[in-house]
DNA sequence: GTGAAAGCGCTAACAA
DNA sequence: TTGTTAGCGCTTTCAC
């Protein structure tokens, strides 16, 4: 009784052997190199069906590429992020690049910094950072170890390139969504950001920004009512406990995500009020829970396929040319009107 | 004007010249292997802080270890996935292993397969299958090419370890809850599989057994309804129409998993019926839906962490022995009892 | 306990 | 166009 032989890899090798060429000439089909000709690229791709070769990433990586990008998202729950990845990996999907998923940590800078490292040091040829919380610093610093695109976080650098979605202009749909319908006592629930370097950066502070300049612009600068909580549903729920106690309450809320308004509308029922009857509510992502029938949300919608797209499109071409100039993709978002909001009681 | 050095990565050999040492010495203080002092580990440790140097886990993966554990997980937007995932992570937080999540593609053999291929090229030490639909023989394929535990599907094996949830005891869980509060007309909507080869091994499958075994135990015999749809939102909509649909409607509906419930209660407001007073309804999961509470979905909670962290117990286990006895972890989930569960009408 | 030297599987210079 | 050869950064014998 023999034990099972340990089954060594088919190495290139093997496949040179088996096809009669050099290992070389057997690496040059595989990378699709130049100095390779049809016979002998039709025998290697032969004798590599035969043996079923598959090349070992690590051992390529020593030399050449990898042919991995890593993707660092911060929250896996969060349901936004899924739209992106899927702009990804279809744009990716015709490529030799694997997509590899890194856990990071809601807002935690230590296991963000832990995350993007395992990706350098596995050699990854490229990454994708989604609304990464790190500094500005560290962020570049990990941009000239290997090309990074970053999603979902505004400002230039000259060493990544960014792709956003423009969240001064969806937080001027909504505003201006809300004023057609008559309301002006419209009032928002922000994501408080503590950190004053990145501050300006950040979405939530975009949103916020673009809630105010579209209040002035309609003339209702009077009204601007900004409650500073957190994107958590905890966060939507105790900034609508805030507003509902207002002397003169607001007759709709803008939340800066639709799971903060999840938390309003939460508080919103608790108190015995009706949406939209007393108070209309939007929110900000487009997820499934807004556009779950019942609930059936107004909210914005983020372009989040296309920014998947355009940043793995983005990274491409960092991998072929680090030196390129950085490029600043901004994509515009669309409000879905549902039924949590309406004209404001008479 | 000099272009910036292209800042070559420090190396053991670096860390060995500094700290005058060799670079196997450099090795085993890395690795916490058996000989060198500690005056040696001291010196080696110092080096390496002084040079900031992080060893390459791809050239560490061409003799050892990558020091890389891969997650497939199937569906990224399955709310369920996170709490695994976190109970894997958390327990390997303490080690050198890091995480990488491989997109898997929904229901999808091929893209599991392309992920789970990618994952042995790129040297992987373990990989984790979360609810795999590939077919038995390709898991055991996998699971000879690297120490493997599948999580979310029944079934032996001698080559994997498997870590579930007791389905069977989760249906019945529900069923005892709904006929304790008088319910007799329970019916249920389950995932309908088509591969009879691989039936038997799926948690859908095993909802719909314990569903019957239940019923057939509480005398119920005569009321068992099932609708077989799909465990999407859409599938649970088609399943509650049928059901509202019946001469005599039943009172309750036990749906396989949230997102079906989500889809049931969606199909009842829209009848003008109302939950639970004309039909109480439970799902399975305990999703963060299911806790929402204008939602309030009576549901089955898995123990996600646990079911993460067993998983990755295994994994190491099997990582440092490949030839082990294999193991069944099956875990026991509990009943969140909500607001969408009631008495039926007299 | 320590280090020299031989690879791991692949790619990139360079010769032929 | 083709093949030879020297590494990439690390681990692993195996002498000392």
């Amino acid at each position: 009784m023999e034990p099972p032989a340990p089954q060594r890899r088919v190495t290139i090798v093997d496949v040179a052997r088996h096809a009669q060429v050099s290992t070389t000439a057997v690496s040059k089909v595989l990378r699709n190199a130049y100095g390779a000709s049809p016979e002998m690229r039709a025998k290697v791709r032969r004798a590599i069906d035969d043996l079923g070769y598959r090349p070992l990433a690590a051992a390529r990586g020593l030399r050449g590429q990898t042919y991995t990008i890593g993707v660092m998202l911060p929250d896996i729950r969060n349901p936004f992020f899924p739209e992106i990845l899927d702009g990804i990996t279809d744009h990716l999907a015709d490529t030799d690049y694997q997509v590899f998923l890194g856990p990071g940590g809601c807002n935690n800078e230590k296991a963000e910094a832990r995350v993007t490292d395992a990706m350098i040091d596995r050699g990854m040829d490229g990454i994708v950072l989604i609304a990464p919380v790190s500094s500005r610093s560290r962020i570049e610093r990990i941009a000239s170890a290997v090309p990074t695109v970053v999603v979902g976080r505004h400002g230039h650098s000259a060493v990544y390139d960014t792709v956003t979605d423009d969240d001064v202009a969806g937080a001027s749909l909504v505003v201006g969504h809300l004023a057609a319908l008559g309301h002006r006592r419209i009032a928002h629930i922000e994501h408080r950001e503590t950190d004053a370097a990145r501050i300006a950066e950040m979405p939530n502070a975009q949103r916020a920004d673009g809630y105010r300049r579209a209040m002035q612009a309609l003339g209702l600068a009077e009204e601007i009512d900004v409650v500073s909580t957190s994107y958590t549903q905890q966060g939507g729920y105790e900034g609508a406990r805030q507003l509902l106690a207002r002397p003169r309450r607001p007759t709709a809320v803008f939340a800066g995500a639709d799971i903060v308004a999840m938390g309003v509308l939460e508080a919103v029922t608790e108190a015995g009020l009706s949406v939209p009857g007393d108070i209309s509510l939007a929110g900000y992502d487009n997820t499934a829970f807004a556009a779950f029938g019942p609930i059936s949300l107004t909210s914005v919608d983020q372009a989040g396929h296309d920014i998947g797209s355009n940043a793995a499109r983005l990274l491409l071409e960092r991998i072929a040319d680090r030196q390129k100039t950085p490029v600043q993709v901004k994509l515009s978002p669309t409000l879905v009107p549902r039924r949590t909001t309406a004209a404001p009681r008479a």
